[in-house]
DNA sequence: CTTTTTTCTGAATGACCGTTCAAGTTTCAG
DNA sequence: CTGAAACTTGAACGGTCATTCAGAAAAAAG
């Protein structure tokens, strides 16, 4: 267990660190040592802990992966009916640990080079298949069939949009209002 | 005038080949000789026109969005009611022209590398701004004031949505089922 | 045809970066 | 305390790439 200890804080800090340097300078520009500068560490250590550059991205995306996850299953579980699920589902989007500007930032990063990364595209792929299935199957106890669909794309692209418009931010976003305005637009949309 | 035709030439070749080269090699991955050799030309020719490989890409955004504007254009002058000019609003970002994966790809790349850009940044900036108020102005027409904010900032998402998932796909894109389902989420952001 | 201007490119340049590795330091079980 | 295992990094390596430049080729002008 002891054994175990230093290589996992290391593993967190440096993907503490590539979530900040990847939000300053860009997926694809910044350098190993911008991150580990950013860690306190050097660029050696990195290929000591993650292999490569690329298994570092992986990890991070995979974190943050695993935090949406985790917001939305809490959610989930506190939630009763339908509705409060599917707003559960967006509320985890917007939670006050996952919708800031830089960690928007990162995700378009990894939208925009998943296509060119067979390990990201996967995790990418996984994760929207998932969110998917979640939408729809709350969205069938509350539309009828034939709306289902369109409602499922309507809502799901609205995440994307407003992340995407988070990532563009200049000013530093408010998750409270971003919730507030995606149960509005639930609220149309089963209207 | 015969002075300037070559000179235009190059540049539209030059241009095409960099939608082509990004779409299947990612913006900053992309390398000048990969672009070169997608339009039969030479690395050191770019330069020669382009100055940079960010005057190159700067062109080629400008193009881009000079499409989306004129399709925008288009549609408007047609358009007779506000509610038909907001229909054409959506329907240029899903024209037949502009709504294709490639294009959707580039779109999003130059959304991803725009904050690290300031030549980039400024054009999406202008952009934005410019959509936004088309809608805005529109929705003013069509409902009360304290519901506008919600339903532009809602269906402009929703158009960056779909383009992002547009540029992820896999198999090609139906344009005219997007146009369909954009305006099944105007007529329910309008009810 | 000759000159001038424009177009075009191969090769050289210089800078940058991910990765490796040998050698040092720290940690910790025994 | 001692040795081994885990951790850390400076320096070197190999490779890539945007850009430059001298000069060839083509086009236009005279």
């Amino acid at each position: 267990m002891g054994r175990k200890r230093i290589r996992d804080i290391r593993n967190e800090e440096l993907i503490e660190a590539t979530i900040v340097a990847v939000h300053k300078r860009g997926y694809s520009v910044v350098t190993m040592a911008e991150i580990a500068q950013e860690a306190g560490a050097s660029a050696a250590s990195i290929n000591y802990y993650f292999g490569s550059k690329e298994g570092l991205m992986e990890a991070t995306m995979r974190h943050l992966l695993r935090k949406l996850r985790t917001a939305m299953i809490d959610g989930y579980s506190a939630a009763q009916t339908p509705k409060e699920r599917l707003y559960a589902v967006m509320d985890a989007n917007f939670s006050d640990r996952l919708f800031s500007v830089p960690q928007c930032s990162i995700w378009m990063q990894f939208w925009a080079n998943a296509p060119y990364s067979p390990r990201l595209a996967r995790l990418h792929r996984i994760n929207r298949t998932r969110v998917r299935s979640h939408v729809r199957a709350e969205l069938t106890n509350l539309l009828p069939t034939d709306r289902v669909e369109t409602a499922r794309s309507a809502l799901q692209c609205y995440m994307d949009g407003v992340w995407l418009e988070a990532a563009q931010s200049e000013k530093s976003v408010d998750a409270e209002a971003a919730r507030r305005a995606a149960h509005r637009v639930v609220d149309l949309t089963l209207s």
